[in-house]
DNA sequence: TGCTGATACTTTAAGATTAAAATATCTATA
DNA sequence: TATAGATATTTTAATCTTAAAGTATCAGCA
């Protein structure tokens, strides 16, 4: 049987397919390789894209995941001396994560390798079909968060 | 600038931010509107899909965790009374976990509104769209399994 | 100044997750 | 039958995750 409902039911079963299985190998990876962690290695990508650090809270927002989760990734990158929080100047509340300079040189290395993965990983699919599919994914995804704002207009 | 790589590695990046998205709006409706959590469900989907209940290892097997990790969340839902294990005869190692009757009504509703949910948040997607996307992803996901044959060809 | 509410972060409690170690049982074979 | 290795599951230790509670600080205002 097929209907629209559940076409759509299985499109998202095979989305979080792939997405579990990719995510699984880069897990392995990152352990085996570098012996860090997923999350980790996103605390890092996002510090590494705001070379001047990022406010606990603005990670979290960036990230999409609870203060205290960052809290803790936090606390342990900056046991190993690969982050260091930094006082905000005038804000006695606010701290500021940033890369230390062998969190960027680790880092560095763990973002080749990563690019790397994901393009053997998905290296059957040509370089203009992932874009037309990367196109597509982001209409999706806007529909889906439209839908959330006509559900529930507190956001607007 | 754009390179094969590149493209690859955003388009994982959508994929991975779309499936995010909803599967942290499943968490959070099935937290609010079921008290329960994704990988109780996940759990009580495949049982669902095998009324004669699966091993334990089987069940780790289908869902692709780890054996300890189903071991908690069976003993959780045991304690629910949504699930039971039966001991397998002629295997004293073994046991079967499956869903109980009062189980078996609860993952109904469930699951009825679970397809409600993704038709909502998908609705962005024609039946036709979606049908055309799941197979691509179908065939980016054997592309990907394959990859790892060729790496690791213990797997055959 | 002193209060009130908002903001930034950490801590806590509970569950999810894994790899690795521990238990119990089974199977094949010497 | 004794035992060695394989199999099924649970336990353990560590990390990740969230919601909710707790702590400290800030900002506006009476």
């Amino acid at each position: 049987m097929s209907t629209p409902s559940k076409d759509r039911l299985r499109l998202w079963l095979r989305l979080l397919g792939l997405t579990r299985h990719v995510d699984g190998q880069l897990r392995d990876k990152l352990r085996v390789d570098f012996k860090t962690t997923l999350p980790r290695f996103d605390v890092m990508a996002a510090l590494s894209r705001h070379p001047e650090g990022l406010k606990m809270s603005q990670l979290s927002g960036v990230l999409r995941v609870s203060n205290g989760n960052v809290t803790g990734i936090a606390d342990r990158l900056a046991d190993e001396g690969l982050v260091e929080r930094v006082p905000v100047p005038g804000d006695r509340r606010a701290m500021i994560l940033r890369l230390t300079p062998a969190g960027n040189v680790e880092f560095a290395q763990q973002a080749t390798a990563h690019e790397g993965w994901i393009n053997d990983m998905l290296h059957g699919i040509s370089a203009a079909d992932a874009r037309l599919m990367a196109a597509q994914l982001i209409a999706v995804a806007q529909a889906a968060e439209n839908k959330e704002e006509i559900d529930d207009p507190s956001h607007a």
